[in-house]
DNA sequence: CCGAATATACGACTGATTTCGTAAAACGAA
DNA sequence: TTCGTTTTACGAAATCAGTCGTATATTCGG
């Protein structure tokens, strides 16, 4: 087994991922009447983007039936971790404190007292 | 004036721009020694992109002289807040606390002491 | 003045990404 | 069974990112 792979979506292949790790599973139809919502695109451009990903190991699928049947088959969290780890890098100089205080002070997603209580209990884990 | 501009630099665009951002004014010269360190790339090449930079308004540059000075034409912070936006969305959900928590929980850009204290002092101020 | 060094301009190529048209297969209802 | 609908498969075009070779211009030391 590839132990190590190279974890790089597209967007494309992204906003496919999303809708899979919140659906679990989902048809080539589910993803796209997801996305038409918010995107103008045709369905089988949403389908072949989906041959590609399962081409590339990053869904797999059930064909044992006409519809065929999709799940992701990275993790959500890694692949956070992986994209994160690739802005640190390249927008905020491998401090990811700079990221950290840009996206706290963010006014667009303000984070509200609860999720400021959250990430003070991290703090408090990480100190020790 | 086009006050809304798609902010959307690629990779090797956004590795020019830290250089540009930390140095203020530059040459291709500069930024290509800079890149140089970490990457093997050809000068034309970084020449190109600069100049693909300056067609899309990222960069300005004074060509009154043979060789042509480039500074950044994007705000640094504002480049940052607009792609770590575009990831929340995108990636977490549109939760800011999920993304500091998964880039505070990174093994891999360490925090360390001196900037917890940092992101503690923002906290306290936000929970102001 | 001459040639080496350095700079810009620009075209072209590769590979990846995204898009969609069209065909063929499978299904289901009348 | 027949026809319209849904699905997959596949090829091809369009675009973009990144790369570099080559040509041309400028500068400067000798």
């Amino acid at each position: 087994m590839p132990t190590i792979r190279a974890i790089k979506p597209t967007e494309s292949e992204l906003e496919i991922l999303q809708v899979l790790w919140s659906h679990g599973t989902a048809t080539v139809r589910d993803v796209h009447e997801e996305l038409s919502k918010t995107k103008d695109v045709g369905y089988t451009t949403t389908l072949k983007l989906m041959q590609i990903m399962h081409e590339k190991g990053i869904v797999k699928r059930d064909d044992s039936m006409k519809t065929h049947i999709y799940q992701p088959a990275i993790n959500k969290e890694k692949t956070q971790k992986h994209l994160l780890n690739k802005m640190i890098d390249n927008l905020f100089g491998g401090s990811p404190t700079q990221l950290v205080i840009q996206a706290l002070g963010d006014n667009q997603h303000k984070a509200n007292r609860e999720e400021l209580d959250k990430i003070q209990a991290l703090l408090d884990s990480l100190k020790k």
